[in-house]
DNA sequence: AAAAAAGTACGAACCAGTTCGTTGACAAAT
DNA sequence: ATTTGTCAACGAACTGGTTCGTACTTTTTT
């Protein structure tokens, strides 16, 4: 039943980022997305998305000529799921160097800051 | 002079990791360390050091025989070019979005929520 | 009806990274 | 002196991911 969400690689990543963004979408609705940033041909963004099915990173409803595909998982779980491979491989899984590491390393908005303040307030008072 | 820090491979950065740890080491070294964790060769470890002494992510003194391996880049500007780079491909750049789902994400440790505590405070005062 | 456009499928090439076997140099042990 | 062990070097195979050309099918346009 625990259905881990499986860690894609970078092209399948950026197309998941599309799916998240607009929801259920053609290939052609894709490849507009990703030609904004670069070059890249129809069918290799065709090609990943089809490899993505196969790997359970997204569905497809055939019913209609162009399939629209959608994410098979959830942002924040990818997410989760990708950093605690870094988290792994390079801080020696200690999610709290991370987060220092990320804090110091990157030019802090304020309002970001009270956003952080606010979840490690609320981690302090589940931890009683 | 900016020597932008350059972004490991996995195996490249399991080897770094060694040689931050016990500091210069020879390939016998690092293959010793390596194995503890899993089935490796040590023509592996070799060639994969070769390769990062080419890349510029160690260097090596090759005046006695067994030549002593070290690492190029120091581990926290590393950590925040692969922090950084996972940033860009899954966080849009937010690095807060980032640090929030790491902190939700994974079990905390009073003691470390509050070494992030005093970094949020500095970084807070810097602000002004 | 024919031509053009839009779509999927698929194979092939290519690239970076990984893995390891083999070779040859040198050193240590017998 | 010969054998055995240790080391670096290198090439070759393999893997996962990426990229795209080509072929084929179905629509849409003319």
């Amino acid at each position: 039943m625990s259905d881990d969400p499986i860690r894609p690689s970078d092209g399948e990543l950026a197309i998941l980022r599309v799916l998240w963004d607009r929801g259920p979408s053609t290939v052609r609705d894709v490849h507009a997305a990703l030609s904004e940033g670069r070059d890249i041909g129809y069918t290799t963004v065709l090609k990943l998305m089809q490899i993505m099915v196969d790997k359970g990173l997204a569905t497809r409803d055939e019913s209609a000529r162009s399939h629209v595909y959608r994410a098979a998982q959830a942002e924040a779980p990818t997410q989760a799921c990708l950093l605690r491979d870094l988290l792994d491989k390079a801080f020696e899984g200690s999610a709290a160097s991370l987060v220092l590491r990320a804090l110091s390393e990157t030019p802090a908005d304020p309002a970001e800051l009270e956003a952080i303040q606010a979840t490690l307030d609320r981690l302090r008072k589940e931890r009683r």
